[in-house]
DNA sequence: ACTCGTGTTAGCTG
DNA sequence: TCAGCTAACACGAG
């Protein structure tokens, strides 16, 4: 599920549910999940201290901890990486446990993020940051805005949305787009972000439902293409986005 | 049976 | 060293 506003969503559902409660058990037995950590790692590390914030910047959540008895410094940061099918399920207190954190196990649970790795958040960033990441290089649009190390938060739906509203084609090297283009872009990300947060997801774009085989474009009923563009699967007008 | 994917990242190349 | 690209990861859905 998870892009930006999805994730913002699971932020703020452990925001309003878990600060506060003690952690009384870990199961990190899956270290897939919690590479590099080892079993039993994060139990130790986080049994007995409480969530006392909840952070975001892109696609990455981080927590920090309390506390113990006997030792009031804080704790690590728990973070947490959705991957592609991650999820928070949050339970009363008292309440069953919950099945299942991330059927597909690409996400990650790890101690201490690096999250200075990080591009500023895509809600963030300003005009000018923007015009600078798309300044210069050969390297796709698409795959300039995928990249998380510049711009934190954009997935391959928002991307595809974004590029699509701004009638830009995704494949265009970002050092040949226009001021012109690069303004459109931005504000075109703003609002496809502003949209994905209200509607309640990156898959309620106006271009989504057209990312597939002999679909045609929703605004001048062009055929839509498909490429592989930043190794991602690639869907754009070919009337408005050559 | 087989391909694909709302994400990251190690490793390679020029 | 950096910019850019590819394969690999796991596993459910179509």
């Amino acid at each position: 599920m998870p892009e930006l506003p999805e994730v913002e969503t699971a932020r703020s559902l452990i925001a309003g549910r878990a600060l506060h409660r003690t952690i009384v058990g870990v199961d990190d037995a899956d270290t897939y999940v919690t590479r590099p950590h080892t079993p039993g790692q994060l139990r130790d590390a986080l049994v007995g201290r409480e969530l006392t914030a909840v952070m975001r910047r892109g696609k990455t959540i981080w927590a920090g901890t309390s506390g113990v008895d006997g030792d009031p410094a804080p704790g690590p940061d728990l973070g947490i990486h959705l991957g592609m099918s991650g999820r928070i399920v949050i339970t009363a207190p008292g309440g069953e446990a919950a099945e299942g954190f991330d059927k597909r196990r690409l996400g990650r649970v790890r101690l201490d993020p690096d999250v200075t790795a990080l591009g500023p958040d895509a809600e963030e960033i300003t005009a000018e940051e923007f015009r600078h990441l798309l300044s210069k290089g050969t390297i796709a649009v698409k795959a300039r805005l995928l990249d998380q190390s510049r711009i934190a938060g954009v997935g391959n739906l928002l991307a595809d949305e974004a590029l699509w509203q701004a009638r830009i084609s995704p494949a265009r090297p970002v050092g040949r787009l226009s001021p012109a283009e690069v303004d459109r872009l931005y504000q075109a990300l703003q609002a496809t972000l502003k949209s994905a947060a209200t509607q309640g997801g990156a898959h309620t774009g106006e271009v989504i439902p057209f990312r597939h085989a002999g679909a045609r474009c929703p605004r001048d009923g062009a055929e839509m293409k498909h490429a592989v563009v930043g190794g991602r699967s690639t869907w754009w007008c070919s009337a408005e986005q050559g």
